[in-house]
DNA sequence: GCCGTTTTCGGCCCGACTGTTTTCAGTCG
């Protein structure tokens, strides 16, 4: 059974809810009960839990933040353990939770374990083992009370810890500094491709080089990233080394030997040059690619079959036999698995597929037209016409100007009249431009009462409607997007739960409850392209196809240059399994026209 | 704490690196 069929079975299904819950504050969020599982984790972790126990927790947490539809929903319908990884115990806590808004043991480690140890972790090369020694033998609870035990030689005094590596635990606390409070900042995939794309293609130049591949989460074309790994094969691994320590977009070298460096570019973001014998180019280029859940998952099976499979190759613990492999393509092969793209590796059903039921997933040059883009009328940077030659430039047959409605709420509003007149010019700009069609459109505001805030008359003129969500963003925006998608002339829901990836938690939105309005109404959902919010996300997406809905990757540009937004919504649409036909707008807009309600 | 066409008990992915050790524990990816 693939993950995917799990989903199926919950989207659409009716929410009940116990009489007496009706009062209680709102159900925590699938990120709120994976942030609680992870803080249990951590907090057991230091608590000298048996570490597959923490494991369980931060499975759970995985497997949380893995659901598309609500966890503390499925919790009250009984249906919780059906999440693999959550079992007896993590359901009573959940129901603890629902019922009391807290969880009793969680309670108890908070008073327990104190959160300057928590912040410790962040330290580089300091885990819980010795950070929980520390607190039990020498009381330290936090950054200061450390940084005293390092300075009066405690640390040092320490069985298993010595004088190096007090001084290293002294330079990280102080490399730390003020940013040991605060989560590091993950960089968006646009700015680690462009770092990671760069360093690869100047790799690639050199002469010494032979194959040179970017792999990790930026591959994956995961939201953000943490670290770029590249993996490389030469004649000469020093030549290779000093070209990379020289590149300009490296700013110092932290390590460095004979099989790869450690390095930081200027950017900030930290880069593992790897380098392997061409014989072994596959299993590093697989395994540093990941995701973590995918090889672990690709390991437990294999492991059952008497097979360990590592970075270094494919061992038969029977035979002793050691298959090493030149391309990815052989890895997967000799595991008796397909290999798919990527993006797919996330240990959601893709380990299942066999030879054939691989998607062919959606590319670039599969979109026709972009149905959600600004332009001065609103908030933009361009006229009509600039943004419709440009989209022209990059391929489109179609585009659809959508500017903010009247309550938008930032300035720039369109009023009534002014979107009148806005018909108006983009007739006028799409008759003098040939072989391309100008459309006019609205990205209007879902109100409080989930109203639009333009007459229906006047929206009936439009040619495609998106509805969105931009104020008031705790005001139930379920009933609101659920009622948009009720609405006759409303073709697309815009961003549909207004997360800022790295910046801003999504509405508190049901998305059962929105897939199942738009599969009901043939609403089109989409998937806004905008770096950061690739909003539907890869998982509600997923969600929503299996649900039957078709989806729209928009760029959401507010000037030209932003048109090819576009790219970073086809790398969410890609993981989230989308083919061509899944998505709308890889169809002529004669055909996509049909598709709206009522065949309008 | 989870889980089961090897198991309802006894496992739980794998290896590199580092520093403190004298054979290994902790940390990381």
């Amino acid at each position: 059974m693939i993950a995917g069929s799990r989903w199926t079975m919950v989207v659409g299904r009716s929410r009940r809810r116990l009489p007496h819950m009706a009062e209680t504050p709102r159900d925590p969020s699938n990120a709120e009960i994976a942030a609680l599982f992870r803080e249990l984790a951590d907090r057991y972790e230091l608590d000298g839990a048996i570490a597959h126990r923490v494991l369980a927790y931060r499975n759970a947490a995985d497997a949380v933040v893995n659901t598309p539809t609500s966890v503390a929903a499925q919790t009250r319908e009984g249906t919780v353990t059906e999440i693999p990884g959550i079992g007896k115990t993590l359901e009573e806590k959940l129901n603890d939770l629902l019922e009391t808004g807290r969880i009793p043991a969680l309670e108890k480690l908070r008073e327990k374990i104190p959160a300057g140890l928590l912040t410790l972790t962040r330290i580089p090369g300091l885990g819980a083992k010795r950070i929980a020694k520390m607190h039990k033998e020498l009381g330290i609870d936090g950054p200061e009370t450390l940084k005293a035990a390092l300075d009066d030689g405690r640390v040092a005094e320490l069985k298993g810890f010595g004088a190096g590596s007090a001084s290293k635990i002294a330079s990280a606390l102080e490399a730390a500094g003020d940013d040991l409070g605060t989560t590091a900042e993950r960089v968006l995939l646009p700015r680690a491709l462009e770092i990671g794309e760069a360093l690869r293609d100047e790799l690639r130049a050199n002469p010494h080089s032979d194959k040179v591949e970017l792999a990790g989460s930026a591959r994956r074309l995961a939201d953000s990233v943490h670290d770029l790994d590249i993996i490389a094969t030469t004649d000469d691994a020093h030549a290779l080394i000093d070209a990379f320590a020289a590149s300009d977009l490296i700013a110092s070298v932290e390590h460095r030997g004979d099989n790869g460096a450690k390095a930081m570019s200027q950017a900030g973001l930290a880069v593992d040059l790897r380098i392997v014998p061409p014989a072994q180019f596959g299993n590093l280029l697989q395994h540093f690619s990941g995701s973590k859940a995918h090889n672990v998952a690709m390991r437990t099976a294999a492991q059952a079959r008497g097979i360990r499979v590592s970075e270094r190759g494919i061992l038969n613990e029977e035979t002793g036999e050691l298959i090493r492999c030149a391309t990815e393509e052989e890895v997967y092969d000799a595991l008796g698995l397909t290999w798919v793209p990527p993006e797919l590796r996330e240990d959601r059903g893709e380990l299942q597929l066999g030879p054939g039921e691989v998607p062919v997933l959606i590319e670039q040059s599969d979109l026709r037209g972009d149905l959600h883009l600004h332009t001065t009328a609103s908030d933009g940077r361009a006229s009509i016409e600039e943004m419709a030659l440009a989209a022209k430039a990059l391929g489109h047959e179609y585009l659809v100007i959508t500017d903010h409605s009247a309550t938008h709420g930032f300035g720039n509003d369109v009023s009534a009249d002014q979107l009148r007149a806005s018909i108006e010019a983009v007739r006028e700009v799409d008759a003098r431009i040939d072989d391309f069609t100008v459309l006019i459109g609205s990205e209007i505001n879902i109100g409080t009462d989930g109203g639009l805030d333009y007459p229906d008359d006047l929206v009936a003129e439009l040619d495609w409607v998106v509805a969105s969500v931009h104020t008031a963003f705790s005001s139930d925006p379920t009933k609101r997007i659920v009622a948009a998608c009720e609405h006759p002339l409303v073709d697309l829901i815009g961003h549909p739960t207004g997360r800022m990836i790295e910046k801003r938690a999504p509405y508190d939105v049901d998305m059962r409850a929105v897939i199942a309005a738009a599969a009901r109404t043939g609403t089109f959902l989409e998937i806004n392209g905008s770096p950061r919010r690739r909003d539907l996300n890869d998982i509600h997406a997923r969600a929503a196809k299996e649900a039957g809905v078709l989806l729209v990757i928009d760029s959401d540009a507010h000037g030209p240059e932003t048109l090819d937004n576009q790219r970073w919504g086809i790398a969410t649409a890609r993981r989230a399994w989308l083919t061509k036909d899944d998505v709308a707008n890889t169809r002529a807009w004669a055909d996509l026209r049909k598709l709206r309600k009522g065949g309008r």
